[in-house]
DNA sequence: GCCCAGGTGGGTA
DNA sequence: TACCCACATGGG
């Protein structure tokens, strides 16, 4: 009777085969990636808002801007002025924005958290998402970036790599929606944030390298399971 | 010159 | 919901 129950079993079962197959074969091809670079977790929240759409080197940037200024806390930058700190901010682009953004971060920090940045990161998964999720500045990737890589917990990061590079591949959602992707490996995938860490850097090493917007096929390590790779259009 | 880079928020149909 | 645009610097 519960023959479409037990389908879906199997075939999800099949999905997590495939995602881990997946998850091997790019380990096997680029080894650990070592994310998140950051000495410290309010280093790596800083680094996630400001390098939403910039390249990671000019993040390095910014924030050597703001150690050098002597203003690389969250007490500092809570109080430092919008324009100074845009200032700072100036080779991640967008330094305005950026600066408002961070800003909204600590104010949200310093109104709900009395500026407790662990207090904040231990709350359990789906109410710190909630937290993020409601500051401006913070969207779901950010929001998925700092609870996997500040705060350690498996919450899976989509970025416009992943549905690149899965779609081709023929797996997730057809909608490019950001909460269906999220499911699609989440529920498929052990809740396991080392792995989910690993995951995501392998992703987009995987996606600069040799995915790109025209992919490099031939030189590709999913030759054999990818679709796109066997049949390009 | 042109495209892209580890997105998000606000506005409109 | 589904697009569109602003936000802006730096590198290939």
């Amino acid at each position: 009777m519960n023959r479409k129950l037990t389908r879906s079993t199997v075939m999800a079962a099949k999905t997590s085969e495939k995602l881990l197959a997946v998850f091997h074969r790019l380990y096997a091809r680029y080894g650990p990636q070592g994310w998140w670079p950051g000495e410290s977790p309010f280093e790596m929240i800083v680094g996630a808002i400001l390098t939403q759409a910039a390249a990671w080197r000019n993040v390095e940037r910014a924030i050597a801007n703001l150690k050098a200024a002597g203003v690389f806390s969250p007490q500092d930058l809570h109080q430092i002025s919008r324009e100074d700190l845009g200032r700072l901010l100036r080779p991640v682009g967008y330094f305005n924005a950026k600066a408002h953004k961070l800003q909204a971060f600590l104010d949200a920090l310093y109104r709900d958290g009395h500026g407790d940045l662990a207090r904040l990161l231990a709350l359990p998964l789906p109410e710190l998402r909630e937290r993020l999720l409601a500051i401006h500045g913070i969207g779901p990737e950010t929001a998925d970036a700092i609870i996997l890589y500040a705060a350690g917990k498996p919450s899976f990061v989509v970025d416009a790599y992943t549905r690149r590079v899965f779609h081709r591949l023929g797996l997730g959602p057809t909608s490019d929606a950001y909460e269906p992707w999220r499911s699609f490996f989440m529920e498929s995938l052990p809740a396991d944030a080392s792995l989910f860490n690993e995951y995501h850097a392998l992703i987009d090493r995987h996606a600069k390298e040799t995915c790109w917007r025209v992919p490099l096929c031939d030189r590709c390590c999913m030759r054999e399971i990818c679709p796109y790779g066997q049949s390009p259009p």
